[in-house]
DNA sequence: TGCGTATATGTGGATATCCACATATCATAG
DNA sequence: CTATGATATGTGGATATCCACATATACGCA
């Protein structure tokens, strides 16, 4: 217990500028990113209805985002939770003012996340 | 004469979030903004120096960086000059970011241009 | 009109990206 | 141990991207 010690906070994301465009230049997974970055952690079944996009989808799209070191994930029992990894501060200010001058980019999926049952499921 | 008027001062880029990282999502793109931004506008064939890039390269990125909105060129005699358009200010602020935090990306290329003999060309 | 420089575009091929479908892994409940 | 739900990964094919090479266009000048 309280060993949930995340490494990754050392040594930030070693992505280069340019990969860290590429991987915000597919819709699932930037709307994954800006969605995690606004609700702190998610786990893959809730971004699956959020996104309304299949499972394999949204997983392989996560993986590419974890192997780039932008997500890092957490088992917990039967579900994965992906959170930001420690991003430098200028790529957490991409996502916030992408978020913030985007409204429309996520107002349904944000929408259809408070709406899901939660107790059904993660 | 003061008929400069630039259009797209109106309107600026509807680009969408996704298309704006893809442009972003390649070196010549990236750097070519960059060096833009911070210059306030370049010809075809500075930019080919400071990247040290083919002109078939440089010039086809440039041209799909207009179709996207996100440049505009001028012809002013024998040479282009590009300088970027009208853009929303997120993504100003998501270049001017990119450009502090990471000094190394542009360093070299910025090096080129001022080195280069201005007067022996635009 | 003809030349040289600057810039743009047509084209084919190599490579990368993305998706859907099938299947594997992992955890938990019974 | 078996079944079920959650997540990950293998794979082939459709499509997109990027490049190099050749060629076209535009401009200025003799």
């Amino acid at each position: 217990m309280a060993s949930t010690a995340t490494l990754s906070l050392i040594n930030p994301a070693a992505t280069s500028p340019v990969a860290f465009f590429k991987a915000l230049s597919e819709p699932t997974r930037l709307l994954s990113l800006l969605l995690i970055q606004s609700h702190g952690e998610l786990c893959v079944c809730e971004l699956m209805r959020a996104l309304q996009q299949p499972q394999t989808k949204v997983s392989r799209h996560l993986s590419h985002l974890r192997q780039v070191g932008l997500l890092c994930g957490e088992r917990r029992g039967q579900w994965v939770f992906y959170r930001l990894a420690a991003l430098p501060e200028w790529m957490q200010v991409v996502l916030r003012e992408t978020h913030a001058a985007n409204p429309t980019l996520l107002g349904p999926a944000i929408g259809r996340l408070a709406a899901s049952d939660r107790p059904s499921c993660c």
